[in-house]
RNA sequence: GGUGGGGUAGCUCAGUUGGUGAGAGCGGCGGAUUCAUAACCCGCAGGUCGGGGGUUCAAAUCCCCCCCCCACCA
């Protein structure tokens, strides 16, 4: 046991939607970082939690006719399903809507009270009349207000088409995403921290080089802070907004009847608040954790949040008496064969439906082969994947167990460790190096180490053959010895690899009768002990899986996959055909005159108040849209269907409906209600491409 | 538009404070081997280090300009 104490926290999981493989990014990161941090025989606690206020949760639960409990409630089950099944080991998962949350948040309410942080302003704000609350930028949608582009159907806070930034009120003719209605301009009284008074703190804070990577500390002074000596001096950090009108679904403020403090409020106190329950469970002391010089604080998030984490959080803290992070950790986003992940093309793969196609130690290992220390975007290519994890771990790592282990399986190691050359020494010499890439989130650069060892025992065990000398009785203590060393080596490695793959950990300990419980295992080689039978510790992968779960991505609701039971593919019957007659026929000038077009669902939403019809707006490409309205609702949620690429007659003649003007039409097969299909178009085709 | 970060072999990426012929893994090609989940071992990569200009005895590495990508902008 040492010195440390070590809290840690990933960032917490919004309860609006499921995990996916990118939330797990920071989720694997975050575990081997934890999970190393054990093995060194660091006390450290892992904590997380839902995220769970704020008005999308409020309006969904709203659209659901459920409470928002009930909706934070499945998602926390399912979000704590997801995390197990890979191995995420969090000492406590709470949430923020907790009584914990709510008094800490009390608590750092009043120290900012009085450190005479908050004033009061009233700000005008657009306000649904029929949903009957303030909407956010985003729900608010309309013509663009810049003369000289006037784009339809833009959203509250900047244009897409010209690119003008304004502000909600600002837009023609603007709707409420939500009910259809015109809002109207009201005023409200907010409460703000005023961040400035923390201007000092936070340059020291930000800009001491022990807290933030060089690229977060940078940017926070250059986008941020400013540099009080340089030529432009500080800037002047605006007023936070800390709080909104009711209704709202979060903490009321207790001196401030009518007004809940806003979701970044209480979030980030979600960590404090899922450390106290871990701390009322175990018996431990809460202020040992967050008000103690004794034990670091480490936060890990994705860089999207950086500003609440490294502005906000620290002043929070550092004005209610709290610890300061030890240091922020900040990651960078996943890409998919080098593109953000897309529903359309099966890459926004939920964490469930990647669990039912493949192992979860799979894409731990290959991310810590990707992750380093920086915040640069991490590309799963899918081939690199296949090829890395094969090649790595199954022909390399586990490949040297599985050529030695059978030949003394029953038997014992060696009771003396055999001269090995130094191998073993030279692995064990490699410990500190090693953990340091560890400490520093250079999970890649320890990866390649691992493998460079692991190259080595190969060459090892192939110069020395055990196989051949096997053939001559009189070599069986020589064969003995080289699985001897070979099986030690390999459980180096596993030592070394146990924050990144537990269950080959496990798997090794069970192989060799000896768990391993320290990061110093790897210093003293096994001997004597006894070797179970030899039993195949990880599967290959093939691309088979990797295609079949981006194709259960691409349509995640629909086909189960355990239907297809008949012997011959094709049983098409007439009864389509028979209840649609082919047409009479027609020239192909009158098929051109029909101009389809390949087109992007840039957004859809729901038409409250019609039975069949969805919202969608069409993008054709460089800003041209389509607003169309189409009868699919019984088929198709609004959120599947966007980002995925339709046919749309892009010629039609725009018609007016009581919900508003449909300027065309999707194309879809199918009798009806929900039995559409929307026509998709193969992989390659962008928006803007006619059919021919 | 502003701020910050990137653009290095087919792919994914390393390259400390400028200095031995620019590297790794994967893929590919050739050979060897057969203990092992067609795994392992040996050999093979002539890539304008985004483009141009500059500083220097010497630059992927420093300075300037341009192009492209990403994130953030409360």
């Amino acid at each position: 046991m040492t010195d440390r104490r070590i809290l840690v926290t990933a960032a917490l999981p919004y309860a609006n939607g499921q995990i996916h493989i990118g939330h797990m990014v920071e989720y694997i990161q975050t575990d081997i970082w934890v999970r190393f941090q054990k093995l060194r025989g660091n006390r450290t606690v892992f904590v997380c939690a839902d995220d769970t206020h704020g008005t999308a949760i409020m309006i969904r639960a709203r659209d659901e006719g459920r409470t928002e409990e009930e909706v934070i409630a499945e998602m926390a089950q399912a979000h704590v399903r997801d995390f197990e099944a890979f191995d995420i080991e969090f000492d406590n998962y709470g949430s923020t809507n907790s009584p914990e949350n709510r008094e800490l948040c009390g608590a750092i309410w009043k120290s900012i009270r009085e450190a005479s942080l908050v004033i009061e302003k009233d700000i005008e704000q657009l306000f649904d009349p029929e949903a009957g609350l303030f909407l956010a930028d985003r729900f608010v949608r309309g013509t663009c207000p810049n003369p000289e582009c006037n784009a339809p159907n833009q959203p509250g806070d900047n244009c897409s088409r010209c690119g003008k930034t304004y502000s909600p009120a600002e837009l023609i003719d603007p709707k409420s995403t939500l009910s259809g209605a015109t809002p109207e301009v009201r005023t409200a009284r907010h409460l703000f921290i005023e961040l400035k008074q923390l201007h000092s703190f936070l340059d020291e804070w930000s800009q001491s080089g022990m807290h933030l990577q060089s690229e977060v500390a940078n940017n926070l002074r250059g986008q941020f802070l400013g540099d009080p000596n340089s030529a432009e001096g500080a800037k002047e950090l605006r007023d936070w907004d800390i709080s909104r009108p009711a209704p709202y679904f979060g903490f009321e403020i207790p001196d401030s009847p009518g007004n809940y403090w806003y979701v970044w409020f209480d979030a980030p106190i979600g960590y404090m608040a899922s450390t106290k329950q871990w701390c009322d469970r175990t018996g431990e002391k809460f202020d040992d954790w967050w008000k103690s010089d004794n034990t670091e604080i480490h936060h890990f998030i994705g860089k999207d949040i950086t500003y609440f984490h490294t502005l906000f959080w620290p002043g929070m803290l550092k004005t209610a008496g709290f610890s300061l992070p030890e240091k922020v950790h900040i990651h960078g986003f996943l890409k998919v064969d080098g593109e953000k992940m897309s529903k359309s093309q099966g890459t926004f793969v939920m964490a469930s439906t990647y669990l039912k196609h493949l192992e979860p130690d799979c894409l731990r290992y290959f991310y810590a082969s990707k992750l380093g220390p920086g915040l640069g975007d991490i590309d799963l290519n899918l081939e690199e994947f296949v090829n890395r994890v094969n090649s790595h771990l199954v022909g390399n790592i586990v490949n040297l167990a599985s050529r030695s282990a059978k030949f003394v399986s029953g038997g014992t190691l060696c009771e003396k460790y055999p001269d090995d050359g130094g191998l073993f020494a030279a692995a064990a010499a490699k410990a500190d190096q090693i953990a340091e890439l560890y400490e520093q989130c250079d999970f890649s650069a320890a990866m390649l180490e691992v493998l460079q060892l692991a190259d080595e025992a190969n060459r090892f065990i192939n110069d020395r053959a055990p196989w051949t000398l096997r053939k001559d009785p009189e070599k069986a203590e020589e064969v003995r010895q080289i699985c001897s060393i070979v099986l030690n080596l390999f459980r180096q490695l596993t030592v070394f690899l146990k924050p990144v793959l537990p269950t080959l950990a496990e798997q090794s300990s069970a192989l060799l009768n000896s768990p391993i419980t320290n990061w110093n295992d790897v210093k003293t080689p096994l001997v004597g002990t006894p070797v179970s039978d030899f039993k195949h510790m990880m599967q290959r992968i093939t691309n088979e899986q990797v295609e079949a779960m981006i194709d259960d991505s691409r349509v995640d609701d629909a086909a189960e996959d355990d239907s297809d039971d008949s012997d011959s593919p094709w049983k098409d019957g007439p009864e389509a055909l028979a209840a649609e007659p082919l047409s009479e026929e027609c020239t192909i000038d009158d098929f051109v005159k029909v101009d389809l077009r390949v087109a992007r669902v840039i957004a859809a939403k729901d038409v409250p108040e019609a039975n069949k019809l969805l919202n969608l707006t069409l993008s054709l490409g460089g800003g041209e849209t389509r607003n169309v309205f189409a009868g699919i609702k019984a088929a198709y949620k609004p959120e599947d269907l966007l980002g995925r690429l339709v046919i749309c007659v892009a010629n039609l003649k725009p018609r007016q409906m009581k919900f508003g003007l449909s300027e065309g039409m999707i194309c879809a097969a199918g009798p009806g209600k929900a039995d559409v299909f929307l026509l998709g178009v193969d992989d390659g085709a962008v928006p803007g491409q006619r059919i021919h």
